[in-house]
DNA sequence: TCGAGTAATACTCAGATCGAGTAAGACTTG
DNA sequence: CAAGTCTTACTCGATCTGAGTATTACTCGA
């Protein structure tokens, strides 16, 4: 943008026109698993194929625009409260003139991070919109599998140094919850003491709130402690993800 | 994007056109003062205001069209190999609705990181464009205060866990070469035995060429040994940055 | 009601890493 | 030749790490 000849020489002929969307890569836990939102294509191209929820922006913020198609999707409406607790932050941008076959469209795509949320209502809009485990979110349309992988790659490495996974659990949850999901997202098991020494010796990253949970676990053990998020933006240290040295080189 | 209703349903009436840039980033060092390059603006909106080199994106990838806009304002061509050395990354892409008061564009900004290069020569597109210290890059145009700041909080963070740095070296440097890096872009003196200790440290950041400088430092000092850039992409472990507290919450 | 299994929490310990400081040379300029 | 600079190496105590053990409170099913 801003050229200095943007007025005085600029034919909007000579350059093609670009439509411009969003897609939402949303991720939550459900069940102990790492999920997608993802929607059945009715149409061609890619008739049959899973996409990512997404569409075209409108007169708002690109942010806005990610969270009504959000909505759209999952069948939950904004402004109630339904959609508060869900993180959002901007991934990437996808612009190659070929990937999508009938024009040029460029995409800006989202990252989104929400505690579960209830499988998308029939008789809606989002009628045709699921969650996924992600290992199974494969073969999406145009370049969604790449898109997906960025989202899966960058909300790992986010677990490390921010409070992200806070954003998946419910507002009070206890340390087992949240190694639960460091477990899902990272897909390895951690080790359970020294996990919980770490969150309780980063400032900020979670704070008592004095309640245990009502009952022990499933299949038993104590009960636990209730912790809620804290005001850490940035951990200090990290949580560093078990080093694999194929991921350095 | 790609939303099922493309075809049937879609007219382009509905939506507003977005026209589609690239912004660039530049990022140098020069005399040991991290550097940017910014372009003076000829026309209004922001008239004799300086800006962020950018412009329409074109048939080609953003990526193109970032490198495009570099190459238009150094002068320099692309091909030839005087931008071979340079790192391109996308940044983050900026869609308010009235960021640029004449119409609704979306601008993808990208970030560079390159050896010292020479000033933009006059006489050519470039003639506008020079390098400004970041500490003295303020009161730009449009959101670009934004964008940069963002730029430079990206930039600091990769030098901590990517082995960026040696992007900004020639393809031989020095364990001191690489600390004045780091000491211009983060702004903070290093104590230079530990981050010498730590760089070696660190499997795959430098590889030893085996040379040493040809003289001492100009102000005296031995001989340096002379090192390029190993096959790391990241660096484990990373080197933190002095700890500020204020940085977390 | 009891016994086996599970999980939360606390601890120990050895090794890695950290920041800060000291030190020995090698080289510069004046 | 003297004074100052810079590279490189080393030391030290504090901190953080992963791995393992221990204790205890709870669950479930027999």
């Amino acid at each position: 943008m801003d050229e200095t000849s943007f007025l005085a020489g600029y034919d909007p002929r000579d350059y093609p026109a670009i439509a411009v969307t969003v897609d939402v890569v949303a991720l939550t836990i459900r069940g102990g698993r790492l999920c997608v939102l993802l929607v059945e294509r009715g149409e061609q191209p890619f008739a049959g194929h899973r996409a990512l929820p997404g569409g075209f922006v409108r007169e708002e913020t690109l942010g806005e625009a990610a969270l009504r198609e959000l909505a759209e999707e999952t069948g939950l409406t904004p402004g109630t409260g339904e959609l508060d607790r869900v993180h959002l932050e901007q991934l990437q941008t996808y612009g190659d003139p070929h990937r999508d076959p009938r024009m040029r469209v460029v995409s800006v795509a989202y990252l989104a991070f929400a505690p579960s949320l209830p499988e998308p209502t029939a008789g809606s809009d989002a009628a045709r919109a699921y969650w996924v485990p992600v290992e199974e979110a494969k073969d999406l349309a145009f370049d969604h599998d790449g898109i997906l992988a960025d989202g899966l790659e960058r909300a790992r490495a986010k677990l490390e140094y921010t409070p992200l996974a806070t954003a998946f659990t419910g507002a009070e949850f206890t340390i087992g919850d949240l190694r639960q999901v460091y477990t899902a997202v990272w897909g390895e098991e951690l080790h359970a003491g020294n996990f919980h020494r770490k969150v309780l010796s980063v400032p900020g990253f979670v704070e008592s709130t004095g309640e245990t949970t009502a009952r022990g676990g499933e299949r038993g053990g104590p009960r636990a402690r209730l912790y809620r998020a804290g005001d850490a933006r940035l951990l200090h240290p990290a949580l560093l993800r078990p080093t694999r040295e194929d991921r350095v080189r």
